[in-house]
Parts: structure tokens; C-alpha cells; sequence
DNA sequence: TATCGTTACATAGTAAGCTATGCAATGATA
DNA sequence: TATCATTGCATAGCTTACTATGTAACGATA
């Protein structure tokens, strides 16, 4: 027996991961921003000044892995951390004027990627798509 | 305006994509293999002794990347390198009786990890998803 | 046949993901 | 209130991906 990449699940969505992060990074790039940092952004441009425990539980991600993004941003400018109110061990993650100005562009950008990517679906296709990707990360996250 | 994350199709593609790397460890963990090394055993089992030119048009991996990995396989025994018989740039690449032994599992544990993902889904809807994600991947190679 | 562009592979550096672990502050409780 | 488990974040080390670049061998051609 043999196992056709081309028709494993699996190998699809690792190709398909890997040509929207480079779709989005080359529309975002003038920008300053890579997609890593694209669902922080999203989190803080809607509520500015969480910590990062809150990013967390919003994100799907780690917290290791968002510490090292968070780093990052603020190598580049596109946050500040402040002393939380009531707690020495947490920061407030806020936007500089650099990340907000970038937003609409941002949107667009992301929105674009989408868009090409999923250009040869009819409308009802790209929906069906989008609620089998959900049912799909669904179960996985249930199955553990 | 705002962005729904959930509504993204980049953004679940990548959500899926981590998932379904996750859920492929887990159940390769076992055979001393992790999901990268994949792509090219799937290859070499079929057809040994490839060059890593020959095994780079085949999976959609860029030569560096792939560079790595297999010095990886090499350094955890799962293949050995010998000379070009024409070309002394190149080498062929041979998969050990390690990992050769482990093939049947392997397949086993991909096929599992993609049941698992799609077990919420009818027949024809994972017929159609798996149909989804080919015409997405040939869109965004072709979209440049 | 000497030169020189092309090819095959390796390496450097970075991003983004993970697990494991460390540390200091918090907060519950004996 | 002193102790100690928990919490919030950082760091170390790894994998897998990328681009850019280096090196040696090949092969075409002047």
C-alpha cells in the first residue's frame, strides 16, 4: 500500500498553512509587520492594554511562543509594556501610534490574502470551506 | 471594522495546520520520527536512493529546508548518504532498516491522525474538503 | 583546454511554533 | 504571619519553515 500526499488531509493543510503565511507576509511587509504577529495585533487593535495572560487565552498559541512575539513587537516598535496596576509579576501590552496607524492596511492586507487564496470557490464553496476548517479544529481540539 | 479571526481562512488554515502537526507527533512520537521527516520518507519508501535534488521537486519544500531535515535523519539514523556514481556534487540518499521497519506504523498513525481530524465529517463532506484544499493550494501556487 | 556560468548541496540567520524549566510575585492557609 | 503552592512571564533548547549566500563540481564554449 501507499499513502498519497496529495490526498492526506494532513499534508494539504501543512501546504496550504505555508503558502497563506507567505501570501500574507509579502502583502504585509511594507507594512513592517511579518503574519506572526498579525493575531496579536488583531487582539490589541480591538482591546489595547491587555496583559499577556489575557492575549493568551484569546490566541491559540502558547504562552512561550507568544513571549517570544511579544519580544518581538517591541524590538519593532509596535508595543510598549507599562506596569500593571495590581499585580508586579504582569505588564499591559499597548499599541504604539507606529501599530495603530498600520491597521486598515493591515485589514486589507489580510483580507486580500483571503481573498486570492480562495478565488476559484463560488461564494457558497469559500463558506462551506470555512465551516469544515472550524468542524475540523473542533473535533481535533475536543479529541486532545 | 473588525476582523474575525474565526471567519479567516488563513487563520484556520494555520490553527488546523499546528493541530494536525500536534496530533501526527503524538502518534509518530513512538517510531523515533517527528512530522517533518514525513514528507520525505513517504518519497523515499516508495523510491529509494534519491538524490535531494530528485526528492525536492517532489515534496514542496525549499532545498535549504529540506537540507536540514535530512541532515536530522542522517544524525537519528534513519538514512545514510553515499556517492553520486556520476556526479560528484550530488549524493544518494537510502533509507536505513530503521526506517524501513517503521513504514507500516508510520502510514497507520497519518491515516489515524487524519480520520481523527475528519471524524465529524460525512464521507462526501471530507470528499469535498480534501477537494477544497487541492483547488486552494493550486490557486495560491499559481497566484504567485 | 582554460574559463566561466550553472548546478547540487551546505550553511547562516531569522521567524514561529513547541515543551520544559526557572524565578519572582501572589495568595491561600497552617 | 510564615510557609508554600500557584501564577505570570521569561528563557533555553528544539523543529520546521524561509531567504540569502557560499563552495565545489559540472559542463559548455572560446
Amino acid at each position: 500500500m501507499t499513502f498519497k500526499r496529495m490526498d492526506s488531509a494532513g499534508y494539504l493543510v501543512n501546504h496550504m498553512a505555508r503558502l497563506f503565511a507567505d501570501g500574507l507576509r509579502r502583502r504585509i511587509a511594507p507594512l513592517g509587520i511579518v503574519p506572526g504577529q498579525f493575531p496579536a495585533l488583531l487582539e490589541l487593535w480591538e482591546h489595547d492594554g491587555q496583559t499577556q495572560k489575557e492575549l493568551v487565552e484569546k490566541l491559540d498559541v502558547e504562552q512561550a511562543t507568544l513571549a517570544n512575539t511579544l519580544a518581538r513587537m517591541e524590538r519593532d516598535g509596535l508595543i510598549v509594556r507599562k506596569e500593571h496596576p495590581a499585580d508586579a509579576r504582569a505588564r499591559t501590552i499597548h499599541l504604539t501610534d507606529k501599530a495603530r496607524a498600520i491597521r486598515d492596511r493591515a485589514y486589507a492586507a489580510a483580507q486580500e490574502t483571503n481573498r486570492a487564496a480562495l478565488a476559484a470557490l463560488s461564494p457558497e464553496e469559500r463558506q462551506q470551506f470555512i465551516e469544515l476548517m472550524q468542524r475540523t479544529i473542533e473535533t481535533m481540539r475536543r479529541g486532545g
